[in-house]
DNA sequence: CACTCCCTGTGAAACGTTTTCTCGTAGTAT
DNA sequence: ATACTACGAGAAAACGTTTCACAGGGAGTG
């Protein structure tokens, strides 16, 4: 007899019922081959006892946890918090938990921590844009099933990625179009692949377009990484700066325009990621629109794809669209 | 023998090692009682095999998961976001696993998700700020452990929380010394109880301060709820308005600016959280700043101790500070 | 009336660990 | 030399479920 303070487990139902263990589990399960009458007994002592079944021990034995794991590299970063959330959701809908592990940008943990997890769960979202490839390639493997976010196509493992390349593109497009000549390019994590696609862009513009320049400076990816570069970004003389992401983009806007730089008169700048507070800066900021919260959605198809069908999904990309808002213009006159 | 496809089990070091699976169970869980030597060829073949203890056949015997789940009421709020950073964080650091649950508002979901959570997990850390008390004080104990965020305290379970009433004091008390003696407050969740905070501090400010007059309007929590009440708002002829939290400031910061009305000259607006981007807006929100980061941390410190030591937590309540930027000015002089 | 077949429900094994209990061996003390 | 202690290792039970293999019984058919 089980002692009165533990949750009624499957014996404690089939005991009330006057059924064996066996018929219990089939008539929760809903197997056709019990008798209505005796699931209706069951279920009914269910009921009376509050019970539900032990996931952990229904993990145990079926092999399957009805978790995935989602590894980003920082919770503070608006563009991993709207995949999450994409991701949380359509997860949920599908009646699947959602185990988070935010890396916290550190490249060690990174591979530990989605080992481990991928052990509780049954399989693993990778966000990782830092991680070299090899070792990415060494991981994917032990991880299967996997989904990668935001990187360049795998042997084996689906990906789902915005074209980062084509995004910044358009940005330089419509930098150009303005009369821009003269632009300063703020690279945030040099090893990231969504950098080097925003390099093939440029590199591919400066190719085209006669007498286009374009500096690049390092910097970083948060709000604190764009102030810091202002005074140089100004000593280049470019006429626009690109900015690696959103946050960086408020940071050089607030760090120049506290300067007495008027944006976009003097300076046009642009972001990345359209986070949600793009368009409420002064002025609101000219990005290109990443949708992450459907990156997150079509990052738990491709896993969901994998656990149900067993079936792999194709490399799928998503083209962030241009948003132009007030903080480009064209170059000043002098 | 196990198929070679199959990860390695405790019987396969075992047989490697050539020892008993007991042996090899205490030698990885450093059991004092076992040779050196035969430590030293289980870690070994453990090594060898690249084996690890599967965590949910260690859960369903221990009882224990090392993971315990969040719930939060809407993952796309900046709040609820960094409440859920500091939390993973300090989880994380301590060796345990984080299950995410966004119960997108969903006042009933919540309940299940809740419940169905805590089933996979050693507890649950609520976030509920609308959920009604005696739904809640039955929920609890079904939970337990549990910790409670930004409620008022419940017999049993910790409550980690900001003190929303002193900071609405210190907004009103700032505004009122700027001059302002005509407010408006956009309520923002009805039932939520960091609301019914606000109006107690409201009303004590009030009975206080003569000649003091505080409009009520009712509002939502999200930009646009500040956006659509910007006329209703304005025909109050309140000179400075309190917004329920910083997304709705901003949307009625964005709604008045763009009708022509100057902030902070023509109208004071406040928010309340201190949420990234409050900072950056034009004007800059003056606001109450809420340690949400922090308040997450606490959470877990609070079910960490239950889980490890079952000692439980006061009651911690954590006190927002006022931080005056650019949105809040004396009143027009006509 | 008897045999066979099928349908239901039961018993038992399995999932991969931890841990208690027990046993054997070696060392020490009388 | 014998007996007792102590310590380390193996066997087996337990965690709570699912499911396979089997048995029992009822019905249909020859």
């Amino acid at each position: 007899m089980a002692r009165a303070s533990s949750r009624p487990g499957i014996t404690d139902v089939a005991k009330l019922a006057g059924v064996s263990l066996s018929t219990v589990s089939r008539a929760m399960n809903g197997n056709p081959t019990v008798d209505p009458a005796l699931r209706e007994r069951v279920t009914a002592a269910a009921a009376e006892l509050g019970y539900t079944a032990n996931p952990v021990a229904r993990s145990l034995v079926l092999g399957r946890t009805q978790t995935v794991a989602v590894v980003i590299p920082d919770l503070e970063n608006p563009t991993f918090q709207a995949i999450l959330r994409g991701l949380s959701r359509a997860a949920t809908a599908d009646g699947f938990h959602v185990l988070v592990a935010d890396s916290t940008e550190d490249l060690d943990a990174e591979q530990a921590l989605a080992r481990a997890t991928r052990l509780r769960t049954d399989g693993v979202i990778l966000c990782a844009p830092r991680m070299p490839q090899e070792e990415l390639a060494d991981l994917l493997p032990v991880l299967a099933p996997a989904v990668v976010i935001n990187r360049d196509p795998q042997p084996t493992t689906p990906v789902v990625a915005a074209d980062y390349a084509t995004g910044m593109r358009e940005i330089l497009d419509h930098l150009v179009s303005l009369g821009h000549r003269h632009l300063a390019y703020l690279a945030g994590a040099a090893r990231s692949v969504t950098h080097r696609a925003r390099q093939r862009a440029i590199a591919a513009a400066v190719a085209e377009v006669d007498g286009l320049v374009v500096d690049e400076i390092a910097a970083g990816v948060g709000f604190d990484s764009g102030t810091a570069v202002a005074d140089q970004v100004l000593g280049t003389g470019a006429t626009a700066v690109i900015a690696y992401n959103d946050l960086v983009a408020m940071g050089l806007l607030s760090a120049v325009t506290s300067r007495g730089i008027d944006v976009p008169t003097r300076l046009s700048i642009t972001g990345f990621d359209d986070i949600p507070f793009a368009a409420f800066t002064s002025p609101p900021l000219t990005t290109a629109a990443v949708p992450a919260v459907e990156l997150g959605e079509r990052a738990w198809a491709a896993m969901h794809a994998q656990l149900e069908k067993s079936e792999p999904t194709p490399m799928l990309t998503m083209t962030p669209s241009l948003v132009v808002r007030g903080s480009t213009a064209p170059p000043p006159a002098d």
